[in-house]
DNA sequence: GAAATTTATATGAAAAGGAATATATTCTTG
DNA sequence: CAAGAATATATTCCTTTTCATATAAATTTC
């Protein structure tokens, strides 16, 4: 069998795999009623409450408008909440709601278990050399 | 320093990694004149030249009226064709154009290039291990 | 072989995203 | 400290994607 350009070709092994393995993930947040979006600023603020919309933006690997309309819609639906930042008042800064807090709580556990089935083949030390390898790949690449 | 979820949770260094890397090449297909998902079905139609809409959604990883939909455009600026599979007449056969040819060429070397210049601190061998994991990853998640 | 089911693609309305830019605030520099 | 540059967020307009479903062809089942 012929080998395809693509499947040797880094960026779509990496495109690949990120969006197989998450598909799985995403079909269980339906079940938590939660967005891919809204999973994504939940779980950065659960790790930091209190991130300016800029900071956000970067964690969720989305753009800063992206991010401004995501967060409106959230606060909308009461998951997080704004506030100009007192001491540089350009800055906005977003805080996890409690409703959010609860929303997130379970999702987060489910989020553990899924990888703990997406790495069930892997050892402990070939499940660490792994994002290791992800995590070497991100800073030589100015992340 | 304290250790964020994100920061060990596999499906976000997937995503980071991918989205990362993506992005610087993603520029350089600007200078190409190429769209992402562009660049995405040519290079799919480089490799097997008459795949399926359903096929192309795949391996370009898009949703099915996405690809429809994509396919459309493509079609209007010439650089795909259409043509009803003559065994199955529900499926149609998506065709790279000579005008499509032509713009692939020079971004499949730029891509070579690219991913030679991601990989430029790692051994033949690291890179090659890489990809391996990458791929074996995607083998025992059902891709 | 007709009816029901499945499969492949297309469509339409609504939601989301992207690029460019506006607005507001802070920083810099002379 | 005023003018200009830089930074953070919001907004606008336009393109793209998504979801649900329609359409059309093939397959299965009775």
């Amino acid at each position: 069998m012929e080998k395809r350009f693509a499947d040797n070709y880094l960026l779509y092994l990496l495109a690949r795999a990120s969006t197989e393995v998450s598909k799985q993930f995403h079909s269980r947040l339906k079940q938590h009623c939660l967005q891919v979006s809204e999973w994504r600023v939940l779980a950065s603020l659960s790790d930091g409450d209190g991130m300016t919309v800029g900071e956000l933006a970067a964690r969720a690997l989305q753009r800063q408008p992206t991010m401004t309309k995501i967060v409106s819609r959230m606060e909308i639906s009461g998951l997080v909440r704004r506030q100009k930042s007192s001491d540089d008042r350009r800055r906005v800064q977003v805080f996890i709601t409690d409703n959010g807090r609860q929303r997130i709580s379970a999702a987060l556990k489910d989020a553990l278990a899924h990888e703990a089935e997406v790495l069930s083949d892997y050892t402990q030390k070939e499940a660490s050399d792994l994002k290791t390898i992800l995590r070497n790949l991100l800073e030589r690449n100015g992340a």
